[in-house]
DNA sequence: CCTTAAACGAGACGGTACGTCTAGTCTTGTA
DNA sequence: TACAAGACTAGACGTACCGTCTCGTTTAAGG
């Protein structure tokens, strides 16, 4: 997940000074720091070289731009996201949404998500390399809950992969979607009341439109 | 809606050449063509007020910077939304659900949107002026909807005003999350089929709950 | 001589604010003090800029780059040469050489004469710009003298104005020539003693040759 | 004349690889290759260094800077000029003259040779690098000269010596200082025409000098 | 023959300046 | 007073070179 976001033509190279591994972290160390303090509009790529004590072209030999250099280095903190075993699937959602809202709150994340999903908007790579860090690891714990849920019996086992697959892309836009937007839009705070109020809607959605599936 | 996003100090003005009501329309335009061609951070205001045929000047006396202006100009795009009664309840949210995609579809709002968002995030004013101009009146049709099923027998009437209220703001953040990150996120299209499933397990949710929460 | 290098498409522009002449001024002057300090190579118009108290943009507007503000700069010293009368057409030549070795001498003359030269072998239109500002008001000064010279009945006048153009040339060239190689090249004072050296042996060669022509 | 440029600390080094000669031919001759295609100004060490396929650091190695390399690649052309004998002292004048303006027509030349002048105004030991390189070898053109003039009765013999000294720098700097001049600030050509009407006035002036110095 | 030490290519590094662009302000003349 | 025009200060942009450094790899001389 947090691998390899350089490139250097993927493969070899032999000769030459290697590049500094320390100036990689520091960089996106001093990224998140710029972005806590100043947020995204503000946030300069020189100042960024500067909190790392790097050059601007180190930076640049790295990342094409200000957009990438900001997936990367909020992408590390969507790796911190696991799903906890909490030993029922209400429980695993209530625990996903609210650790998903405690990323959302740092203000790093706050500033830097929604305007590189808006930079996004207009180019595909972008797009893609938002979608390979952030977006698809997400993703993966919708479907690690349900594995889970239906290990404990909790969920049927799906019968047609394509239908799963539908499903797991809706519940995945309802859950990232809700706690977004609260959080970023409405302004108000995931606490956990809020999220075992969303948790029972979506799971009784979910369970009643299975159900009226399985009449037809 | 569309009301007063201007100031000049609020009260009077007696003397002097009076503002080109043109100007204002042509600038907003101008704006959102702006928006199209080139996105949101490619977009300067010394172009926008040379596609208006307007001085820079001018502009700034009216808006205080790129974020305002975009809001407005983004704004009165929100204004198309209405909620025409499509006869029952789950019709009239798909109905809200496509037309609210709708209006996502557009290149403008695609990239803009989510940028003001991002940059409310540190700026409260900013904030305030996308909830007045944009988020409330997409609030209000969810209450609108509520109110009319309920006149028409399909909702009980709610008791606790607060309760109510939660229920609506949950509500909102599902349908405007869902959308907007199935839209900007996924990048998948918000069509009947995502929006009659996405819709039955919005409503069989809700009332799965409320039958919960009367049996407490 | 002074006069116009800006250009602003030469006629007319009716609107707008107007150049500040003053930051012409402040850039000129800015652009010597730095020679002086820093010479050609290390001058910078970011400092130049600095230096001026104006913004880089405003000094770009005005010259296309270091070459031009350079050249202009440095022609503002040569404006102060004349000729003043001393008395003989030797006197005259001495005071002229020693005058001109008087610029040269100035650190800022020194170290920019020679770069904006060597640039404009490489850049015709610097090469006019040089010889309108700097080179040309200095071969006038050779006409000039010999008017003056001609006035006194030191020398006769002339009859084919070609040949006359082509010997104020040849005086152009050896005058300044020697004056600069001797002061830039080897780097030894033009004194009075070598003043009165040169211009003996100058204007012996050329009575010389005059004569020698005349028997042809 | 050709010699010792480079240094290693003069001194011993016995062991390690020793120094590619072949390299130090490639190094100069890419370089007059971009200052042809280039000019000074643009020309970097890097593209020399690759033009050359080299290392930029072994370029380094040898030379301190642009200046230096560029004073050793130019000196080499410079070597070629030599005084052939053709018969009488103005014909030898004419000769060296129009040689060493052969040697100022090359592009090479005309961009570099002022270029590092100016530099060597604000560096002393470029300076003393010029003159070993570049300026004596010329200066003892004109001494050969003088006593090839003198072995033909065609120059009476000096007495005084500090004179003599002084003579000859004089006229290495009306020779050399015309000749720089007319080709690069006047950007005129040094034709056989008027190469004879220099040489002319020069040697006219030099006798009618020293008869009136033999006369005082 | 085998060590040894400098020279070599490659290319990353910290810097500095470039020339351009945009933001937001100001100063004109005109309506 | 608003307006169009455009100059102004301020500062970030991304690029290009500088001269240095760190690698791994030759390559000759000397033991």
């Amino acid at each position: 997940m947090v691998a390899n976001m350089q490139n250097r033509t993927s493969a070899g190279h032999r000769t030459g000074r290697p590049r500094s591994a320390a100036a990689d972290a520091a960089i996106l160390e001093a990224t998140r720091a710029a972005l806590i303090e100043l947020g995204w509009s503000k946030l300069t790529l020189g100042d960024v070289a500067l909190r790392a004590g790097v050059a601007k072209t180190t930076l640049y030999r790295r990342w094409a731009g200000k957009n990438e250099l900001v997936v990367d280095a909020v992408a590390e903190l969507f790796d911190e996201l696991e799903l906890p075993d909490r030993g029922s699937l209400p429980a695993d959602v209530e625990g996903a949404v609210l650790q998903f809202a405690t990323v959302l709150d740092r203000p790093e994340t706050r500033t830097a998500l929604m305007a590189v999903v808006a930079e996004a908007t207009r180019d595909e790579p972008l797009r893609r390399r938002i979608r390979a860090s952030i977006v698809d690891c997400q993703k993966q714990l919708v479907l690690e809950g349900r594995a889970r849920a239906q290990a404990r019996g909790e969920l049927p086992a799906e019968e047609d992969p394509e239908a799963a697959a539908r499903t797991a892309d809706l519940i995945f836009d309802m859950v990232a979607g809700a706690v977004v937007h609260r959080t970023l839009v409405s302004g108000e705070p995931v606490d956990p009341r809020w999220a075992r109020s969303f948790t029972r809607v979506l799971l009784l959605g979910l369970a009643g439109a299975a159900e009226a599936a399985a009449q037809d």
